[in-house]
DNA sequence: CTTGATCCTGTAGTTACTACAGGAGTTATA
DNA sequence: TATAACTCCTGTAGTAACTACAGGATCAAG
């Protein structure tokens, strides 16, 4: 059993962030040393990293939490999961699509913008064109 | 001389929004009725809309701000406006590489995910693989 | 015995809004 | 003219997912 600032350091998980994750019962309440001190377990550090992991991958906390539950129930629910992780694929990829627009549309807008200009290109379309 | 819901509505920024801009000092206070009510000249609409295009094409609040202030100085720094959006650019670039990387990560762990499986693997690769 | 590291609880700040609560004034209809 | 429905006002709190303290206790090393 070890400390919480170990836990962090073994999971990647910062220390605020695992007692946030706490209080919010993303994760159960670890032991307690007589002190009053968290005491985490082998099995509790790897929740933090299933999460840590969950979280790097831009699954939404509450998404990270229902993998979790998920991957502790006796019987692992796979049509869940992927149902889950395909939401999350659609929207990533829409993502993509939205920031390649927005890529476009800035590129357009800073074309003309050269140092020199009384009048800023890229302002004065902001300031007119009704679609960008 | 028009209310705020008229200056939303021209402006396509809601009521709240409009009067959260006024309290953080992006745009200036609008003139008041005798009945304490706000009324928004064209130019404030102007003003609106310009920071709500800012705001549709990715950039932060206080971006939006800065390129509002460059827009109404009387020599437009075309430079400043320039390195804003290219670092914003840059930025879109980056997210864009890296929602991709998700993208690719996501799509392999749930590759052999098929409803009938006891053992999830995305699950199983989610508890054990170190890099995702 | 002191110094510095680590831990505790509890609260507030971050971004950019959004959603009330509770009240007042305005406009349209019966 | 009464009343209903609408718009507006201020002020506060909630959202996501942390992060950053404040103020205090405990622990390990020299």
């Amino acid at each position: 059993m070890i400390a919480i600032g170990e836990a962090s350091r073994q999971s990647g998980v910062g220390i605020e962030t695992i007692r946030y994750y706490e209080r919010e019962g993303i994760v159960p309440r670890p032991a307690r040393a007589l002190n009053n001190r968290r005491l985490y377990s082998a099995n509790d550090v790897g929740r933090l990293r299933f999460l840590k992991k969950c979280r790097d991958l831009g699954f939404s906390l509450s998404d990270a939490k229902v993998l979790l539950e998920l991957s502790e129930g006796s019987a692992e629910d796979c049509r869940s999961v992927k149902e889950l992780a395909e939401a999350h694929i659609a929207s990533v990829r829409s993502k993509i699509d939205e920031l390649r627009h927005l890529e476009h549309a800035l590129s357009e807008l800073t074309a003309n913008c050269d140092s020199g200009n009384v009048h800023c290109p890229m302002l004065q379309r902001l300031r007119t064109v009704d679609d960008i």
